[in-house]
DNA sequence: GGTCCTACTTAGAACACAGCGG
DNA sequence: CCGCTGTGTTCTAAGTAGGACC
């Protein structure tokens, strides 16, 4: 499968988020129609069942009422959105072709020689052994703690003994986890071989302390509850509010709401027709009668003074004084001190987001039919406390009270809302890093733990994924139509790095799909491309609303399947009309316990960056050189994961500036040189110690400057290729921190150049265990 | 097997702030 | 010392996945 991860650059050639364009906008119109009957009936039993339950009435009310609201919504343009239909097809044509003309390019040369990265190659050969039918067959029953305990030894038997030492380290990590998984008395191989070391066993103690049966996250939790938003504080009476050209005094509640647009006047948002009528209608909500009747057009709405207001204030806070300045940032110490840390079974942590989300417009991503929603106000008796019973449980703000408090240590949430857009449940959580040293191992044990397992359970997938992906195409002759769809999805899942896909609510969100939701007119089969056969062109919007186009030639076998499930159907019909996530993940869990479709995405962004680095790592390399390459593996993943940003708005300026640098340093060693080669004649001439030492200290010179004019390249290079590639997310969350740590190690790489301290905290765990020679 | 709901992870943008060069 | 820039942090939206229920 060598070269399966490889990306078409095109991908990332392609403007990056549909934002605009009402490309995707109406492509719903008529699954909406169809499903529609349907979702009536499922409402009505909805409200059925949740109008006995008594307990949660208000939230379930009000999650009805929200639903009715739109289903009368749908029901009323109906006829409307028919009409359109095809025109509205037509359009989306158009705007695609134009959209994809729009091109944004990652350069491919530069001009100093660092030449853009290699693709990115599938893993070695070298895997494949892991590919042991008799190991994937055996029964799955066994608990989950158990997990990565008894695949070693048969790994063993067939391993060379050039892997010696590579075995024996993980071997090492292997009978640690055991240890911490005390129920485990298999594996006397590598117990037998463990030479424990001191201190790796203290290190270990944390792992194995406060090891929960089942389900249970704690025993104790305390905390101060939430942080709510501060009250708005009306505007001055000088800054005014025009309506037609004239003054106008708003309700204290319209002008709260009036503010929040105002606030965003400078953003695109407040331009599209979308966000403003959703703003619209929703504003008018909070108005008196006197100024519903007034204001009945947005556009004759002059937010423009309020907005110059809350820019002067803006300015006047950058140019506070030293002591005011730090007024405020004790006061929000003093408030992280208070709030920002609950007790967890004996361990002080860190809250992630303690402070309540405040109300504003809702800033739905792409092309989201809520944007410019009022997100309301969340009061206490909206939030729901969890902790536990004999903690002291966090009172109220003065006169209110709690919608409930409740006491469930199956959960690791400390407070959740329920938020008035989609209905949906926020939560009060841990922070992922604990920055408690030591003995506070907690957090890391329920996120740092979680975090480790789930590159674990990636590392099990590497040794069966040979298996799985014979299975898979096995599976494409499938006489099944089920099945097929099933294995070429899974193809694609894997091949590509696809999101697995759930279904959305249609009209809820922004119209994006991953891979199982993707739909005809997604793909574009080629039978021959460029040169190649059987081409596949993806061009949808995943999560996010980010594009993900590529074109990807695929085995004739998937192809032939493609236009199968193509067959008779409309643009706007699933391609994978028989399958849905979770039919994808049960059958993962059969071929692998604790499989579903996104650790692929782990497995191969983490097989990827330990794979690429492998490459692209020159020994020779100075370390800017080495970090240089290690920002090239990281991009590798990156462009596999789709993972994009928009460029930044200072981008072409500060690379002006840096080449700018670049040329002042070119120059300073042309200078630099000249001085050491007339220095050297002079010392040929004269022949003194002193013109010697002359000599010396300019050749010094020339070399420091050309380090500096080095790094600077690389740096520009570097700048350069990540222009609209975000490698933070799968540095955070794709890649097994252990691969960094372990070539952090092999090339005397301080860790700081590849973590900063957040990711340092979260990885902590990973520091600690990885040794030079670690392999994914 | 579908639907709904909940819990938790992953995601890019916005924001804050430190450090650097003028 | 001051503004600017790049980086780190915060924010919260948008995914995945699994379980309950029918």
């Amino acid at each position: 499968m060598s070269g399966d991860q490889l990306h078409n650059d095109s991908q990332i050639e392609a403007d990056f988020r549909a934002n605009d364009s009402h490309k995707h906008k109406d492509k719903h119109k008529d699954r909406e129609h169809r499903h529609k009957e349907h979702k009536k009936d499922k409402e009505k039993d909805r409200e059925k069942s949740k109008h006995s339950n008594s307990e949660h009435k208000d939230s379930s009310e009000k999650k009805h009422k929200d639903k009715e609201k739109t289903k009368h919504k749908d029901g009323s343009s109906e006829k409307h959105k028919d009409k359109h239909k095809d025109k509205d097809k037509e359009k989306r044509k158009e705007e695609k072709m134009k959209s994809s003309s729009g091109d944004i390019k990652i350069k491919k040369e530069k001009e100093n020689g660092f030449s853009s990265p290699p693709r990115i190659k599938d893993e070695p050969d070298d895997d494949g052994f892991y590919a042991s039918p008799k190991e994937d067959s055996k029964p799955l029953k066994r608990p989950r703690e158990d997990d990565d305990a008894d695949y070693k030894p048969k790994k063993i038997k067939t391993e060379d003994i050039k892997k010696a030492k590579k075995r024996k380290q993980e071997e090492e990590e292997d009978s640690k986890a055991k240890k911490a998984k005390s129920k485990d008395k298999k594996v006397p191989e590598a117990d037998k071989r463990k030479k424990p070391k001191k201190e790796e066993e203290q290190k270990w103690k944390w792992w194995e302390e406060e090891r929960y049966p089942e389900g249970i996250k704690w025993k104790f939790l305390e905390h101060k509850g939430p942080v709510f938003a501060p009250p708005y504080e009306p505007l001055p009476e000088n800054v005014k509010f025009y309506y037609d050209g004239k003054v106008m005094k708003l309700s204290t509640k319209a002008e709260e709401v009036a503010t929040f647009f105002a606030k965003m006047l400078d953003h695109e948002y407040t331009t599209k027709e979308i966000f403003r009528k959703n703003f619209f209608k929703d504003w008018r909500k909070e108005m008196t009668p006197e100024e519903k009747s007034t204001i009945t057009n947005l556009s004759k709405c002059d937010f423009t003074h309020m907005s110059q207001y809350f820019k002067a204030q803006t300015e006047a806070r950058k140019q506070m004084s030293k002591e005011e300045k730090q007024k405020i940032k004790d006061e929000n110490e003093r408030l992280l001190k208070e709030y920002g840390y609950c007790v967890m079974d004996n361990h002080k942590e860190r809250i992630a987001n303690f402070k309540i989300e405040p109300p504003g417009l809702f800033r739905g991503r792409g092309n989201h039919p809520k944007m410019g929603m009022l997100k309301r106000r969340i009061m206490p008796e909206d939030i729901i406390i969890n902790c536990s019973k004999d903690s002291k449980i966090p009172p109220p703000p003065p006169g209110h009270k709690w919608k409930e408090v409740r006491h469930d240590n199956k959960v690791t949430w400390l407070v959740s809302w329920t938020e008035n857009i989609q209905g949906s449940i926020k939560y009060i959580m841990l922070n992922p890093s604990s920055r408690i040293k030591v003995r506070i191992y907690l957090s890391s044990m329920l996120q740092g733990e979680k975090d480790w397992q789930k590159y674990e359970t990636a590392r099990r997938l590497k040794k069966c994924v040979d298996k799985i992906r014979n299975q898979y195409r096995e599976d494409w002759k499938s006489k099944e139509m089920k099945v097929r769809q099933r294995a070429v999805a899974l193809y694609f899942i894997d091949k590509l790095a696809l999101r697995a896909g759930n279904e959305k609510e249609e009209g809820e969100t922004a119209d994006t799909v991953g891979c199982c939701s993707l739909r005809v007119e997604h793909i574009k089969l080629h039978p021959e491309l460029d040169g190649q056969e059987y081409v596949v062109e993806f061009d949808f919007l995943g999560k996010d609303s980010i594009r993900y186009y590529n074109k990807v030639p695929v085995e004739k076998r998937v192809f032939k399947n493609l236009q199968l499930f193509m067959e008779n159907k409309q643009p706007e019909d699933d391609l994978f009309d028989r399958l849905n996530t979770s039919i994808l993940n049960k059958h993962l869990q059969d071929l692998m316990e604790g499989l579903t479709a996104k650790v692929f995405r782990t497995y191969n962004a983490s097989i990827t960056l330990q794979q690429q680095l492998k490459e692209l790592t020159n020994p020779d390399d100075n370390i800017p050189a080495k970090i240089l390459s290690y920002n090239r593996a990281n991009r590798a993943v990156a462009i596999l994961c789709n993972h994009q940003r928009a460029p930044p708005k200072t981008f072409e300026k500060s690379m002006m500036n840096l080449q700018s640098k670049i040329d002042a340093k070119k120059e300073q060693l042309a200078d630099a040189r000249r001085e050491l080669k007339s220095a050297k004649a002079d010392a040929k001439v004269r022949r003194d110690e002193k013109s010697k030492k002359s000599v010396e200290s300019k050749k010094k010179a020339v070399q420091r400057i050309e380090e500096q004019l080095m790094k600077l390249e690389v740096q520009a290079t570097d700048r350069e290729e990540n222009k609209q590639i975000a490698l933070g997310t799968s540095k955070l969350n794709y890649l097994d921190p252990r691969i960094s740590v372990a070539w952090c190690k092999k090339w005397g790489i301080p860790i700081e150049k590849i973590y900063n301290k957040t990711q340092r905290e979260k990885f902590a765990w990973a520091i600690d265990m990885a040794e030079e020679d670690y392999e994914f």
